[in-house]
DNA sequence: TCTCGTTATGACAGCGCTGTCAATTAAGAA
DNA sequence: TTCTTAATTGACAGCGCTGTCATAACGAGA
């Protein structure tokens, strides 16, 4: 049925293993064989069996991607990235996704995340947010010592990661609001879980106080990335009388910055006219809505595609070198200069 | 390092094929000694070598998931369902992106689509639309025998499909809007590549037959589900004289019904008050928008799941039968009655 | 008690590949 | 030419499991 090494050998008259060796790219094969034993391979349509390999290699081929219910977007472009670096590796992707996040206690968490991994051995793990940053997630890892990448904005454990600098973003997009005029700014926070939103914060608050603003308590409030908090966050900030009420918002995702646009559709606020507002990520979404969000473009695909690159790499030096990829603002109508 | 089947057949002072036996659930196992082997088993962590296996049985315990290009939301809901089913059965869920609509020649896809299922030799494969309905795709998975299951509306070359009934839920969503007095109802036609798009605007039309409306050609545009061709459709719907413009406009999808309102917010018409708006998929997009979405919420998880839990069946009759799930129309802000 | 039909268990080969190491050949050096 | 060294090739074991088939143990009936 399937072609085995032993047809390719055989039809070449070489000996399975230098037919073994030409796969591999190892050295000592003289050209002229090489050059042979590629073309009856092509010919024949033969690709080893992955099975059998790793068997032989106890290397699986395969990286897996650990996720815990991120917004479908982010999950699918990571994928994207991640598959696409596979396939230059002759590796292959597999999904897990988990359900860790608030409820399960850390003994739970240990033990579900060894199954998975005990269950399917791969050569390298991918770790989104939250994951990226759960303690009981990366404990299990080292003490399995699977090879893997976190997708986090900072290093942690010595364990590489691939991420872009949040806390620069936000400050470049709260001066940006600054330089239209706005002071009174309001901030919706992300889920406490994820670090990169205390680094998203934390540029907003930086830039702020380089700006000689202060930041007011009041004009903060706590969500959790997903639209529906964006909606309670919202409806906080902007049930307060005409004059307390900020001229802008700006959402740690544009999922709760559409929700700000939602809230204030529904109480008869203008926005950009009356209220600038601003997210980040730049999903789908913020070209969908109307008006567009203004928000910070971040190369998700690119960080999948880099964390996987790291991964299969030949060289087992992958020791907490971290990668920051470069952000883009995208300014669009959802904010304007305070008249 | 890692526990192997011959460690617990020692430790249980058993032969390895014992364990194996017991492992398989295969009969002939004294009761007692099964017992025994288990508890041994669960002690050491023990997992059976899934290349190992593979190599022996031949067959990987793998099932890919093929799409290309659909919606992250779609595909992830898919993505979910399938893993669910997959680990019930031990199995787990390789994900192949690919590129083929559009660009590629028919012996390009085919190519393509044998290089992928060539170089992972999988269990079973998922189609999701449109690469359910693509001839060169099916063509290679009859070739290469490999299992599968498309997600599609219809039955096709004899292969297994999971879906819902497309046609009737176009033809419950307009007569939905025609109970609510629309009789000017423009419609928004999906991707021609997908077989739904076809059965959405075939529900349509009889809905408007059966009431004794006539379909207009005008007021039918063409779109390919993304939300830029629903812009487009949108324009191209409504710049016309008041008097000949739709009252009411349906979308073959979400994305394209977002653009109609957003397409309508620029111009100056107010949704739902001077027109109503529905879609079709029910994505998180048709809660975010203002005003929310009427929409038809696909079983989109479910379809993964049973798709799944079809290719993992021990079973191999799986010939041609066609598992038809239910939809739900959502009833929400952006359609009212016509005044 | 012995025999026969089951049921339970184990020995062993082999799945398709790679690692190790030995054998062969080619290429220089003397 | 002959010896030495390096380059090239192949034989064979073994990765961890399952399938096949032989053997052992067990009961039931004579």
């Amino acid at each position: 049925m399937k072609v085995t090494i032993t047809d390719v050998a055989k039809k070449a008259g070489v000996s399975i293993k230098t037919v073994s060796r030409v796969l591999n790219n190892e050295p000592n094969v003289a050209e002229k064989t090489r050059e042979h034993v590629k073309a009856i391979a092509d010919e024949l349509r033969y690709f080893p069996n992955l099975a059998a390999r790793g068997l032989a290699t106890s290397k699986s081929f395969l990286i897996a991607l650990i996720y815990d219910n991120p917004t479908p977007n982010y999950i699918s472009l990571i994928q994207r990235g991640a598959i696409e670096a596979c396939r230059e590796a002759r590796y292959h992707l597999v999904v897990e996704p988990m359900s860790l996040v608030g409820a399960a206690s850390y003994d739970e968490k240990v033990k579900l995340t060894r199954e998975v991994l005990d269950r399917l051995p791969v050569d390298g793990v991918i770790l989104t947010p939250p994951l990226s940053d759960d303690k009981a997630v990366l404990a299990v890892l080292k003490e399995l010592g699977v090879k893997s990448v976190r997708i986090a904005p900072k290093n942690e454990m010595a364990l590489p990661c691939v991420g872009m600098d949040d806390e620069t973003a936000a400050y470049e997009m709260t001066q940006f609001l600054l330089s239209k005029g706005h002071e009174r700014i309001g901030f919706i926070q992300g889920h406490v879980d994820h670090s990169s939103a205390g680094l998203r914060y934390a540029g907003f608050a930086r830039a702020m106080r380089t700006a000689g603003v202060d930041v007011v308590d009041d004009l903060v409030a706590q969500g959790d990335f997903s639209y529906e908090s964006g909606v309670q966050a919202a409806r906080e900030l902007l049930s307060v009388p005409q004059e307390a009420r900020p001229t802008a918002i700006f959402a740690s995702n544009d999922d709760m910055a559409a929700a700000v646009i939602s809230v204030a559709g529904q109480m008869g606020i203008d926005v950009p006219c009356s209220l600038s507002v601003c997210g980040f990520d730049d999903t789908p979404l913020a070209r969908v809505i109307w008006p567009a969000l203004t928000t910070v473009k971040q190369p998700i695909y690119k960080m999948g595609y880099q964390a996987t690159k790291e991964l299969v790499r030949k060289a087992d030096d992958l020791s907490g070198n971290s990668q920051i990829l470069d952000f883009e603002i995208k300014v669009r109508g959802s904010v304007t200069a305070l008249k």
